[in-house]
DNA sequence: ACTACGGTTGAATCCTGAA
DNA sequence: GTTCAGGATTCAACCGTAG
């Protein structure tokens, strides 16, 4: 299995990646939410959160991943429910939408306490190139899988390993490639280790990079002990 | 408590009641989902699905069903997630959005088998005029309810009375006015006559208002009993 | 006549939950 | 346990019309 990881912008790096011919089979990215918002924690690792609405980008990367993904690959977006009439429009204009799946969490997020509803989901959009085929049994758009906890955590947004693992199942082979544009700490990585896929991930942010490749490696070492 | 039924258009009847005067405390509604397919059940009472994809007519009620709300008033409108970005935008137009919930069914729907995730999910888009406050406990965006088996239902779609009162009761008071533009089979008014609401219901389908009355006549006479 | 295109019909088909 | 019916869909075959 081959992991490449990328420190840099992601609408850069993924033009060399088309230039160089690259195609990948699945996408599985977890963008910025275009929230402008300070993350209440204790954990120092953790940063604030400092998009500016920056909806360009996501606009902008949409020929891109659509390029660099294989005639009837998938891709996997998650979004929140603020967001999700742009981005499922964003992507529709290139791929095929195909589901919005809803990541039920425990425990509910915050907001205000009495206006609103507390949050006890995320979306993830699934749509494909082409005709693409799901693998294993037909499964609901309801996908439950527990938080990681912010204390075990080392990014703001970290989404589990095992729901990674069942997306990248679901809609990829043994021997496959993955990538994440938006690697952030590199769960999408490491999950794609557990399931042999081989990985490209791309992260700007220099702190992030950082523990990613830490965290990549970790999960390299422990596969090769066994 | 006072039901009043309207079968007519609801663009011409909403206007009537702006001219009236008429203000609502809670709108509840299921409009037409502008999918264009056939219905496949043996309940002869059930009409087949052909909506002609009218996206004009959500655009066209918007400003109507913001000027009957009173201030401070709330709109639960529910939508699939084929057209959740064009309804959230419409809305969004006129009402502070505030939450999607999900209505979380047992079983799933059909479509393509191998290329799409069965869906188990509806989504109720929650939007206010001003500042509204829920009532009760904070509750969370996910909503679990049984639907109403197609045997025992008269409409394509009915709603779980039991989902319907709970969303009447977290956005309005006792002997306050709730509306229904696309009434249906009337479960919304009869979930106003569990909970002491007063109800205002149009429908244009002769059909479905003439069962929206019956059930709601039955309902009465079952409350006078008690 | 032959293709191209668009709109309509109905077959398909698997997991779930109720019986 | 085991059977059985049904689902706010998608796909593909099939027309009818137009170029």
């Amino acid at each position: 299995m081959t992991v490449k990881l990328i420190q840099g912008d992601c609408l850069e790096e993924m033009q060399k990646l088309i230039d160089k011919g690259v195609k990948v089979d699945l996408i599985v990215t977890d963008p910025p939410y275009l929230m402008n918002y300070y993350r209440h924690t204790n954990n120092s690792n953790i940063k604030p959160i400092l998009n500016d609405n920056n909806f360009e980008l996501i606009q902008d990367i949409m020929p891109l991943l659509y390029e660099l993904l294989r005639d009837g690959g998938a891709m996997y977006m998650f979004c929140n429910s603020n967001h999700i009439d742009y981005f499922k429009q964003q992507i529709s204009q290139y791929f095929n939408y195909r589901n919005i799946l809803i990541w039920l969490k425990n425990g509910m997020g915050m907001g205000d306490l009495k206006t609103t509803y507390g949050k006890r989901t995320e979306f993830i959009i699934y749509a494909s190139k082409g005709r693409h085929e799901l693998n294993g049994r037909r499964d609901n758009d309801v996908l439950e899988y527990k938080k990681v906890p912010v204390k075990k955590s080392v990014h703001q947004n970290q989404k589990p390993l095992a729901l990674l693992e069942f997306l990248i199942n679901k809609s990829s082979q043994p021997n496959d490639t993955v990538l994440d544009c938006f690697m952030g700490s590199g769960t999408t990585g490491v999950a794609c280790l557990q399931t042999n896929r081989n990985f490209i991930g791309i992260e700007l942010d220099e702190n992030y990079y950082k523990i990613a490749q830490e965290r990549i490696k970790e999960a390299q070492t422990q596969q090769k002990l066994m």
